[in-house]
DNA sequence: TACTTCACATACCAACGGTATGTGAAAGGC
DNA sequence: GCCTTTCACATACCGTTGGTATGTGAAGTA
């Protein structure tokens, strides 16, 4: 090129940068199979030879996409567990927190739509347990070891509120009616309370 | 050919319906994007013409495909529901059936991992909800306006249950465990039982 | 400076979904 | 009976796609 754009291990994260950046902004917009190579790298202004060098093909493109989503929402889930003090708030918070960050389009079209498709359900289940899912997992653990919720095996429960909530964020993403998110945390607390030992 | 096989009406029938079994074999063993137009006419042993002449195009055959795991899925969920008098029995013994169907591997692949996908999930949405997402809803309606549960927004709920219900089919599917399934239903009849007006 | 490494770019390929056209047997009218 | 139309496909073909093999020039290294 004319100018120096920096060291070499500089232009190679600024280019696997701008793969993930446009890679995600076009699987949100058009779907996986609705964005080809081509569209990703004419977007990040580089050639498939790039792509092909830094990712091993387009699902694994999409594989480090949603793992950057996943982490995202992992990351504001915790946030908003970590800055409560009781367990139980702490719970709650991190599931709202969850129910929200996962209506924006991007969380929705790539995580929950797509990922399970493009990666099969099982890769998928290990990327979210290694994301949100684990914090749920484990906070659910927590409180039952702490006698607050009911003795009763967690990975069920785990699952069952994990699927209630991506579920209701697609329904909540879809619906314009800024009033369903209120009824659909007004049911799910409901469940989460009736969990509470007596 | 050299055999009759019968009037013309009878012969599209038949190749319809072979189109529409391989298709579904060959969809729940590869998954949609696994296996292409080619293989599907191979297996049921026609052209691609024939297929374009039946359908308009793969995505719509996987959409026939999906309507007919859908239509069992809810005529198992409806005849579970009809062999009960009680709204609530209806209600409960509606929801295990579903559970236990969704089990099926092409039901999981087919209904639950690729259908959003690959239509999108305003359009599986709309063919769950002519399907047994329908029954939920008018059960969880009927028991609100019977008094037998608690007066609230009936779509939130539905669809809460019913994305419980999806993930946990995906994990019994996964999950070789037999004692899984008593689990997950000890815990989600809990769910329902909190439901319930005091 | 000579050599090696690396981060791509270029050129190419098989396979796929989709389309346009051909064809021969069944149905319908006389 | 025969002629015409319709229909249920089969055949041949095309543009695009994901993927690969190879080339290249600058950055690092001795």
């Amino acid at each position: 090129m004319t100018a120096e754009t920096g060291s070499r291990a500089r232009q190679r994260e600024r280019t696997r940068r701008a793969l993930l950046r446009e890679g995600r902004r076009l699987f949100a917009e058009h779907g996986y199979a609705g964005v080809g190579l081509s569209g990703i790298v004419a977007a990040a202004d580089v050639t498939k030879g790039a792509l092909y060098h830094h990712f091993e093909g387009k699902p694994d493109l999409f594989r480090a996409v949603l793992e950057e989503v996943q982490g995202e929402v992992a990351d504001a889930v915790a946030a908003a567990a970590d800055a409560r003090r009781d367990p139980w708030d702490q719970l709650t918070a991190g599931c709202r927190a969850f129910l929200t960050a996962s209506t924006a389009p991007d969380v929705r079209r790539i995580m929950l739509v797509d990922g399970p498709a493009v990666l099969g359900w099982s890769t998928w289940r290990s990327l979210d347990e290694a994301g949100s899912a684990r914090h749920l997992r484990e906070a659910l653990t927590g409180l039952v070891r702490a006698g607050v919720l009911r003795p009763q095996p967690v990975p069920p429960l785990a699952h069952l509120l994990s699927g209630a909530m991506n579920e209701a964020a697609l329904w909540l993403a879809g619906s314009g009616d800024p009033g369903d998110l209120d009824d659909v945390w007004a049911a799910f607390s409901g469940m989460l309370e009736s969990l509470r030992s007596p």
